[in-house]
Formats: C-alpha cells, structure tokens, sequence
DNA sequence: ATCATATACGGTATCAATACCGTATAAACA
DNA sequence: TGTTTATACGGTATTGATACCGTATATGAT
C-alpha cells in the first residue's frame, strides 16, 4: 500500500471538521474531531447505530428521509442539524453527506461536520443572547431591537456587549461573519 | 497496512467538503472536491504553491500572517476567505485549518474548504468589492481598511455602501450575515 | 452566605457608519 | 459618442456602536 494512501488517512484523522462514514446508518468510521465534538472515544463509536447521537429517535428518523431525494439526484446533500453529544448538550452542524451508492444513497455515506458554535470560543448562549443575536442578523439596531422586545435599548447594548466578550471579536460585522450561520431557531 | 488506514483514505478522497495537506504553502495532498471546486485535475496541483489558488501574491501572503498566531496558541484556525479558480472565478470559502506543528504552524498543515455561496454571487461583486468584504468579516474599519489597502477611508465607505445597495441590506452586520453559509434568504 | 453572572436601566464620551452633497478619471458598452 | 459603472476622494450631518461610569434585582453555584 503506497504512501499516499497513508496521507490522505493522516490527512483524514487530523482534519479540521469532524468526518464519519456510514453504512446504512451505522458509524463504520470517523475522526477523531467526530468524536471530540460528540463527546466520545472513538472506540466507543464505530460499529454503533447512527441513532445515539441524535436528541431523539423521532428526529433520527426525520433526518433520514430529508435528504434522501436530493441525493438520489445529485449524490450530495447539505443542512443544519442538531446532534446530541453524549453528555445531553445539542449541538449545532453544518452537515454534509456524499454517497457512493446514489441508488441507495444510505448504503454508503460519506459525511462531514462543522460544528457552528463551539464551546472554546462561545460558551453557552443565553437565550436572551441568541434572540438579540438573530435581531441582529437581519440588520435591526439596538433601538429597533429594545422596541421589538419591549425593552430599553440600553439593555439591547449590554447584551450586544456579551456577545462581542464571549466571542472575542471586537464589532458586530466580525460576531456576525462568525455566527451567522447559525442562525437561532425557535 | 490495515483496512481501516484504506477505509479512512476512501473517506479523505470522497468527502462533501473540499480537504487538502500543505507543507510550508505547497499542496502535498487534496481530494477529489479540493480539485474539482478550484477547475483543476488533482494532478496538476499536487506540488504545486497554494500561490496559485489566491487571487494575488498580495492575497497570498495576507492570509498567512492572519492566522498564525491562532494556530500557535489553539493549533486550529478558521476564516472566510477568497480563493481563484483556475479560469479565474473567485470562490468564497469557510477556511478550517488544523496544524500538526503548532510550533511552526505552515509546516504541516491539515485544511477543509468549504464553499458558500456559488460563483454567480461572487462574480457579480468586483475584485475591490470582494476585497474589501474579506477585511469586513473580519471586524476591520474602513479607516483601517484603507490604511491597508493605501485608499482613503473615504474610497472604502464608497465601497461599503456599493455593497450594501448591490445586496439590498441596510447594513455591514446584515450585509455579512448574507455573506455566510448557504441559509434560506428573505 | 458569598461570589459570579445575567438581567435591566441610567448617564456620558468618543468613534464608526451611513447618507447625503460634490468632483474627477478610466473602462466598458451599445 | 454618449451612458453607465467602478474607482477615488473631499465635505458635512445624523445616527449608531462601543466603552466607560454607575445602580439594582434575581439566580445559581461553591
């Protein structure tokens, strides 16, 4: 076996988004960021059903059928999706999958994902935090933002100020550049 | 060499994401969607300088210093940035890089491209546009904008506000919040 | 029980952003 | 050839953002 072969499974451990693949929805291999961001050892993972890291079995079953026509058409699929690590604490992603086997497109899946708001740099959001946040991601001002919460748009900036603390960015263009895609849901 | 070595190099290979190893800037390694998203047979690129994917040396050196220091400290770092297709059509990239020399950070580097927004977006904003965008989403003024780019803070308001009309939003936080990963719009 | 944090609000001071007014040059284009 | 657009720069005026100062209550953790 050549040495390429060996960079590209280096490459594929050390890679800076978490990476798994999957055989009809059991884990047949990941990453070792996969694992870190979910909270497991990756001998823990590998073998196991896809359905332990999904918040619930209904959801786990959503998740299936969302993608599956896209991927027939075009062998690749991309949403935001919430996971479950293995301490209970949801966790926002950006996935990806490409199939192999676009007839079957479960059979054998490539995935990645990008975890949105880690844990490092953001801490835990409040939610007074995520609803000024998604205000503000469509632009509104603090004034706008206190009249619409019915709240002083001096409270609005103190919150504003939190969120530039915990994301260490000095402006709202640079929080939002960061967090945009995770747009707060609910 | 074990078949989980092969099963993780199949993985690296057919990722949803575009992935690729440098050593001090030059390509070792990158899969299939590295190759494919920038219009080049792999073959053509592996040994190549990444100075070819940016859209100028400027470019080019600019985004080796921005991140150094961030690797150092947490080994990983994560931007958006511009890269060039071969034909020459800018692609707007979330950059993910992990390095396995913190220490000397370029020496060995594992990063993950992944596109937002399809070139016909891109290619209807202008190379200063574009450029200008990039040190937006990174918090910077547009007094330090034009102090980098030697243009009066004045020029880049211009700019600014070119951008804002061309992507109908009221301001740069909005502005940037588009800018993000693929969302639904409206 | 103390400490930290989130919430909520008031003030002031300073800088940034945005929107206008204007001029000017160069390139692209029908 | 005129028209549009991008570039680049100047001014001013208004609003917004950010960083400080302060107080106060509530909550949750050690």
């Amino acid at each position: 076996m050549d040495d390429l072969t060996q960079q590209m499974a280096q490459a594929f451990d050390a890679a800076p988004i978490g990476m798994a693949v999957s055989n009809h929805r059991v884990l047949g291999m990941c990453n070792t960021l996969f694992a870190e961001m979910l909270g497991y050892d990756r001998g823990d993972l590998l073998g196991q059903s896809f359905c332990i890291l999904y918040p619930s079995h209904a959801e786990f079953d959503r998740v299936r059928d969302i993608g599956l026509k896209t991927m027939e058409d075009h062998g690749s699929y991309s949403d935001e999706r919430m996971m479950q690590r293995k301490d209970g604490v949801p966790v926002w992603c950006r996935f990806r999958a490409r199939t192999l086997t676009p007839k079957d497109p479960l059979a054998h899946l490539v995935m990645s994902f990008a975890q949105i708001r880690d844990q490092v740099d953001g801490g835990q959001l409040t939610k007074r935090e995520r609803e000024v946040l998604s205000w503000l991601s469509r632009g509104q001002t603090s004034k706008e933002i206190g009249r619409e919460l019915g709240l002083s748009p001096r409270t609005i900036e103190d919150v504003r100020a939190r969120l530039l603390r915990k994301f260490e960015v000095k402006n709202t263009s640079e929080l939002l550049s960061r967090m945009s895609y995770a747009r707060p849901r609910g």
